[in-house]
DNA sequence: GAGTGGTCTAGACCACCAA
DNA sequence: TGGTGGTCTAGACCACTCC
């Protein structure tokens, strides 16, 4: 048998939730393993570093390898284009860009994007339709130096579509709430005032420069989902 | 200069942003990177094999590499262990066991757990608290096969950190959504009926069985935050 | 200081799959 | 069926950090 590094993965695995290896255990060097395995160490380091990328071991140099006291289980979301998802879905999607103006940006959301008080920004409010129907209310703050002359045609384009198609991978944070909605919010989603909305805030960031601070607003029934 | 190989991954990061390589094209193979950096080929494979579990490059074999045409933003998320969650911010924790009971699971859980209907569960429901104030509200069906005779005494211990010091690594699913209080939730967190919370379900399995359904409601206010 | 994980190399074989 | 990525090896050097 050729063990390959997902084996051994496995294997520890297995050693872990038999509690041969119990948490705050020091576990075996990777060349003990390689020997115990009939493996390179370099195949070891694989499925080692596999497993504490997930959380479930704690590596240092010269410390070793231990089985982590408390598993954080860690998910990964996939965090598609609006477009897309409707349209993964089976939906027609539209898109309406409700309004676009160069306002000096409140002080919330300067200090979000690392910006001088009273910069002026592009807001963007948007809508997009599934089916027809409202589905996710968009409301942001652009950084005009992120985008060429001319400016793209926000109402061709959703804001978010071109900036991953033209920013490309950027860092920045992301944050989920739960928020009764706003008046406008209600008119907009066409729902109750205080209904329980899904909220999602981004704050992307290139290397150089804040990209922009949103705040996406699904209708009542959105769940995000994923494999843990 | 010694590029490692998340030079390389910065290089061609790089590349896609400056659109060298387009959405869609196909980028040179690991070999005449490999010649280009002047590195080994295990080295581009690397940088490479991270940008597409990033989501921006595809990779197949034969076909080559090309990047993506619909970048997938991934983010991961730590879902930590409640009480590390709240000491963690320096609050006190507490948790208090509301009902445990032996009852017929209702269809919906026992459809989402693939279990026979009318299986027997064991049913509780807790109330986590920061600083003395509710926190979460905790509603699970759990599976009885998974838990050793005797049980563990669930007024000592959160149902959810048994399972994660005994369980181990599982698979499963995680689903997040805002939904209006409930009658019951709404008495238990102390806020009003239909106030928005943040909910989280999730189903872990272990290799052989379903091991439990639960729905957290977060008292208002809560949001989970993470970097990209 | 010394032990451990992190990384790199040069080469090799293999699995997959588009052509 | 050939080209490409996926993986493995045996060895090496290095960086970090605990002792």
């Amino acid at each position: 048998m050729q063990p390959g590094w997902e084996a051994i993965r496995a294997e520890v695995l297995r050693r872990i939730r038999a509690r041969e290896w119990r948490p705050g255990d020091l576990i075996p060097g990777e060349e003990a393993l390689a020997g115990e395995f009939g493996v390179a160490r370099a195949t070891v380091n694989r499925a080692l570093r596999d497993l504490a990328g997930a959380g479930l071991l704690e590596r240092r140099r010269k410390a070793g390898t231990r089985v982590a006291l408390n598993p954080v289980r860690k998910a990964t979301l996939d965090i598609p284009v609006t477009r897309q998802e409707i349209e993964g879905r089976g939906q027609s999607y539209a898109y309406r860009l409700l309004s676009e103006d160069d306002l000096a940006a409140p002080v919330p959301v300067t200090s979000r994007l690392g910006l001088p008080p009273g910069s002026r920004l592009l807001r963007l409010r948007a809508l997009h339709l599934a089916d027809g129907r409202p589905h996710l209310y968009e409301d942001r703050w652009l950084n005009p130096q992120v985008l060429p002359t001319p400016r793209p045609d926000f109402h061709a384009i959703s804001a978010n579509e071109w900036l991953v198609r033209n920013q490309g991978f950027v860092t920045g944070d992301i944050a989920f709430a739960a928020e009764p909605a706003g008046a406008d919010e209600a008119a907009v989603l066409g729902v109750g005032e205080g209904a329980a909305l899904f909220v999602i805030e981004r704050t992307p960031w290139s290397a150089e420069a804040p990209i922009t601070a949103v705040r996406l607003a699904y209708a009542p029934g959105y769940r995000m989902q994923t494999l843990l």
